[in-house]
RNA sequence: GGGCCCGUAGCUUAGACCGGCUGGAGCGCCCGGCUGAUAACCGGGAGGUCCGGAGUUCAAAUCUCCGCGGGCCCA
């Protein structure tokens, strides 16, 4: 399968230095992926579940060739979040096989650029055993490039045991449904026009021909072509006829005409008469002035059956029919002059017209678009280059009346980037038009997401109902297994056994259906003993990757497949021009063999844009190696960016958009993890595997939160929303950093294993545990980290991996009385923090009294006993009263001693906060000013946690008398084991921290830590 | 030339299907704070013609139409 690729360029900055923030998610992620490699643990997770329910998936494969762009990530990432979540729900994957697209003419054009070729014949003169080989080991080198970045973005598939679109057990499956489609009569031979690209000579189906368009500058020629049938004596009269394409003109046969238009007749130079479509003469003569004198009205229907002079009499052979006027409907009155030439080799509407009025065709272009000795003037030119010879020609003999230039979008080969033609050629098609309605009826079926797909862009395309295409002149491809028997009938193979009867013998060893191999065969003729020929073709490449969901299996050849005929996949993702590409190809071929739907929920997503919101493309130079954007960035911050994004559209994807979006989340989650575990080591907490029952309601109220995470995201992730739930986790753990340990920590911190610290430790663990299976499916590197840091397995030998463990089953019940109470806590807060800020009293002050009025009695209850201490330690006040509407509304508050909210117009509580601290409160203040210090001295000194210290302390006037007061908390909250107060200076100045002025007094310590106990 | 999608603060976005409080949030920025998570954490602030215009309506980011811009596709 291809996809539009643009080559890597080198990276765009330097890897990230020791203190960048994504450094700690690199070193994690190294550490994860060698505990992986060493437990096998991708085998492993990929090997659970032999007799689950099966979910089916396969792997649209990647076109190996060119090298992977960033782009390249998302489908990895949009792919894996579903396989891992349907894992760990127990779900039989079917199938993991990874997969690789070989064939077609992007490798060829690789090849032989890498042999400076230029044409087809080179290939031939080269051998096509040997370029088979060279393609071969092309996209051998291509698919372990594909294969790394796949795997370090964690993508898990079975890498192990792939699909080659070029094996031969690949090929056989391919074969057997083509020789299907032929007996259903949907494959079929037509002399048809196909776009064209002369320099790779061979047909394009239209899903390629649509990624080329390109907007392009043509000759633009009016000729004036002599009518013959006049009467005689009378006037010259001339057809004015347009084209853009001169080099079709010796071709020409035929003129069109819109019956139902108006023409009128000019007289020009030297009084002949000149014929075009009226709309068309303000086009040729703009101004008024200028305008000649319409001499002449007429229908078109009157113009049909009038014989001409061609450009190039004599070129081509005369018939009754040639060279007269034909009434046509695609003649339009836009552009041009109303008179259309008429070319039939070269272009769909002239081609239908010939073969309607029997005008035959002329092509006199040999395969790789060169004049023939046909048209002996430009005989050897390449036919865009025969234009302005051809054109000088007309010029000199007359024929030629108006020429400038014309930009139009044009398309262009997809792979060699030169201008297609359209051209009449014997080409193998696959009938779509013939299952159309069935085609619509199994689209109808699907789940489309973004659904605006199912009948906007591809509804449309398969409603079109146009014939595929199939068979390309070329070499590496699946050989088109049809062969003809000179007496005139045709033989379809669809198996090597079936080969083997033709050839009358066993096929060689480890046969390799490839051309020419299988063009050396000798086959022969069942009825009638004569040699069979192949017809010459290979087949388009898209057709390999659409028959991806059987012939992965060899079905139906091999035996005991999962593969089942009525069973379409539960599951697929690619890009959005998949629409045009891979999900078409699907469509026609599980239609046409199976009559029914191909897959039951595709995911479409859009294209990465870079940090300036620009299109990555190669000539802007902002396209970057996956692989470098995950050294750079972290796997799962880049996984985490696309969840996160608006991934069904186009979206940003650079350094600064992961940096700014996936990344954040985890430093945050690592850094509550970092906290988590500096504290365990110390106090060896067991983690809790089982959910506890906290009796803080801090505590129920972050399980209350998690219960409701886990529905969501389980939710979320069973309907493929990847993005509900990355921002949902994302907002749990900021309720969790925020909230929840920020008022939390004091409790790590007390002393021996006390109820209420083995409670916080007991709630965390929990809540990382099963955080870490909630984002197994989004951040697999982070999840494991947490699972291991959690469960204290630590990547210890023979430790289980999270990514092998069930997705989180646990629903606790809600108390959605706390939650809502929780959240007027935070209000709460906010408010208060405000007053504290207008009061000019910094957060470290404690503070007398805060009143809370303006309160229903319920949310009194509520907030009440169980949640005042956690605003009073928020808060730093020593007494918190809640007030119901009735009683607060009586109270007095004078602003000397208060600061005071009152309640907005849409309500809340009314909230007075006391405005002095009282001396007392006071100390305590400065006492707290002198613990902040010794911690933060303590810090960088770089002393253990739990390490003792013996703290001399130099205070004077206030700062004095608080340390005197509150001696025994700093040495309690400072782990002081040896405290010395004293007055003046120290005599030595070593070791000595100096502070002038903490609210109005001198501070000075030293700090040695103590020797062990 | 035609079709589909998108357009809300510098960025990522909620709200839109089903019209109704002052358009929410996170990041970034500025100011301040906190400090045994420290490139973490907390408060405040600036920053929005909800792409523009018209219509429907008592009321429009939301519904309709016409534009503009971006993306994708078709011819």
């Amino acid at each position: 399968m291809s996809s539009s690729a643009a080559p890597a360029s080198a990276p765009r900055s330097a890897p990230p230095g020791p203190g960048a923030p994504q450094s700690q998610v690199l070193a994690m992620e190294r550490r994860v992926a060698e505990f992986w490699a060493r437990e096998d643990i991708p085998g492993r997770a990929l090997a659970l579940h032999p007799n689950g329910p099966i979910f089916r998936f396969t792997e649209g494969p990647p076109t190996a060739n060119g090298k992977p762009h960033v782009g390249h990530l998302m489908p990895r990432a949009l792919k894996d979040f579903e396989l891992r979540y349907r894992r760990m729900k127990g779900d039989r994957l079917i199938s993991s096989m990874a997969g690789w697209d070989c064939h077609g003419l992007p490798v060829e054009v690789e090849i032989e650029k890498s042999h400076g070729w230029t044409n087809k014949k080179q290939i031939l003169e080269y051998g096509i055993g040997p370029f088979a080989q060279d393609c071969r080991k092309s996209v051998m080198k291509y698919a372990d490039i594909w294969q790394q970045f796949s795997e370090r973005i964690g993508f898990w598939l079975d890498y192990a045991h792939p699909y080659f679109t070029m094996d031969p057990w690949f090929m056989e499956s391919v074969w057997w449904s083509l020789k299907e489609l032929y007996t259903k009569g949907l494959l079929e031979k037509g002399h048809y026009v196909v776009p064209y690209c002369p320099r790779c000579e061979t047909p394009e189906a239209t899903h390629e021909v649509a990624q080329g368009y390109r907007d392009t500058t043509d000759p633009s020629v009016t000729l004036r072509l002599r009518l013959t049938d006049g009467p005689a004596g009378g006037r010259t009269t001339y057809l004015l006829v347009w084209t853009t394409t001169p080099w079709t003109l010796p071709s020409n046969l035929a003129v069109a005409v819109g019956s139902e238009m108006d023409y009128v007749a000019f007289e020009g130079e030297g009084g002949d008469e000149y014929l075009l479509a009226e709309s068309a003469l303000a086009r040729y003569f703009p101004s008024e002035e200028g305008r000649p004198k319409v001499v002449r009205r007429e229908k078109g229907s009157s113009l049909v059956g009038r014989t001409y002079e061609p450009p190039f009499p004599g070129m081509v052979g005369a018939t009754p029919q040639r060279f007269r006027t034909y009434a046509a409907t695609f003649v339009t009155a836009e552009e041009g002059t109303g008179l259309v030439h008429v070319a039939p080799s070269f272009g769909v509407d002239d081609y239908q017209l010939g073969e309607k009025v029997g005008l035959g065709v002329f092509d006199p272009l040999d395969s790789s678009g060169r004049f023939t000795s046909q048209v002996p003037l430009v005989a050897g030119k390449w036919f865009k280059e025969a234009d302005k010879l051809l054109m000088e020609e007309l010029h000199a003999r007359g024929v030629l009346w108006r020429r400038s230039t014309y930009k139009h979008t044009y398309p262009f080969c997809w792979r060699c980037d030169r201008p297609l033609m359209y051209r009449a050629l014997d080409t193998w098609f696959v009938r779509t038009h013939k299952i159309r309605e069935k085609l619509l009826a199994n689209n109808a079926q699907v789940t489309w997401d973004p659904a605006h797909l199912k009948d906007g862009r591809f509804g449309n395309f398969v409603a079109e109902g146009k014939d595929w295409a199939l068979s390309r002149n070329r070499y590496w491809g699946t050989p088109l297994p049809i062969w003809n028997c000179p007496k005139g009938h045709q033989v379809a193979v669809g198996s090597f056994e079936e080969l083997s009867k033709l050839h009358g013998g066993p096929l060689p060893t480890s046969f390799d259906p490839h051309r020419p191999t299988v063009d050396e065969l000798s086959l022969t003729c069942p009825e009638h003993r004569e040699p069979l020929v192949r017809e010459p073709y290979v087949i388009d490449t898209w057709y390999d990757s659409g028959s991806a969901p059987f012939a992965q299996f060899h079905w139906p050849f091999a035996k005991g497949t999962p593969f089942e005929v009525d069973a379409p996949l539960d599951f697929v993702a690619e890009a959005i021009d998949q629409t045009r590409g891979w999900f078409y190809t699907l469509l026609v071929i599980s239609t046409a063999l199976f009559d029914r739907p191909p897959f039951r929920h595709v995911l479409c997503h859009g294209h990465g844009l870079d940090d300036e919101g620009k299109k990555m493309s190669k000539s802007k130079g902002n396209v970057d190696d996956p692989m470098q954007v995950l050294e750079r960035m972290g796997a799962d911050p880049t996984r985490l960016t696309i969840y996160l994004s608006s991934y069904t559209e186009s979206f940003r994807l650079g350094d600064l958009a992961i940096r700014q979006g996936g990344l954040r989340m985890l430093t945050t989650l690592l850094n509550v993890l970092e906290f988590y575990r500096s504290n365990w080591e110390v106090d060896r907490v067991p983690p809790a595997v089982e959910a506890p029952a906290p009796k803080d309601p801090l505590d129920r109220w972050l399980l209350s939160r998690l219960s409701d995470v886990v529905a969501t995201t389980d939710q979320a992730l069973l309907s493929f929303d990847a993005r509900r739930a990355s921002s949902t986790l994302e907002a749990f753990v900021q309720e969790i950093s925020t909230w929840w340990l920020r008022r939390s920590r004091p409790r790590f911190w007390e002393e021996g294993p006390s109820e209420r610290k083995v409670g916080a430790y007991r709630t965390l663990s929990f809540v990382l545990l099963t955080l870490g299976g909630l984002l197994a499916p989004l951040a697999p590197y982070t999840a494991e980290e947490l699972h291991q840091k959690v469960s204290s397995t630590d990547f210890g030998k023979g430790a289980s991996s999270v990514h092998l463990e069930p997705f989180p089953s646990w629903r606790g019940a809600r108390d959605l009385a706390l939650e809502t109470a929780m959240s007027d806590v935070l209000a709460l807060v906010e408010t208060v923090r405000r007053l504290r800020m207008e009061a000019g009293v910094r957060a470290r002050m404690p503070l007398e009294e805060l009143l809370v009025g303006g309160l229903a009695p319920g949310t009194v209850e509520a907030m009440g006993p169980s949640l005042v201490p956690l605003l009073q330690e928020e808060l730093n006040v020593k007494r918190v009263e809640m007030m119901t509407a009735e009683r607060s509304s009586t109270r007095e508050f004078p602003s000397d001693r208060w600061v005071v909210h009152r309640p907005t117009e849409s309500g809340g509580p009314s909230v007075a906060l006391s405005r002095k601290p009282s001396r007392e409160l006071f100390l305590e203040g400065l006492a707290r000013e002198v613990v902040r210090r010794v911690q933060m001295t303590r810090k960088e000194l770089r002393l253990a946690i739990s390490d003792r210290i013996r703290l001399e302390l130099w205070a004077e006037g206030d700062l004095a008398e608080a340390v005197q007061a509150h001696q025994e908390w700093i040495s309690k909250e400072c782990l002081v084991s040896d405290l010395a107060v004293a007055s003046g200076s120290p005599s030595s100045p070593e070791g000595v921290r100096s502070w002038p002025d903490v609210e109005g007094s001198k501070l000075e310590l030293r700090i040695v830590k103590a020797p062990n106990v």
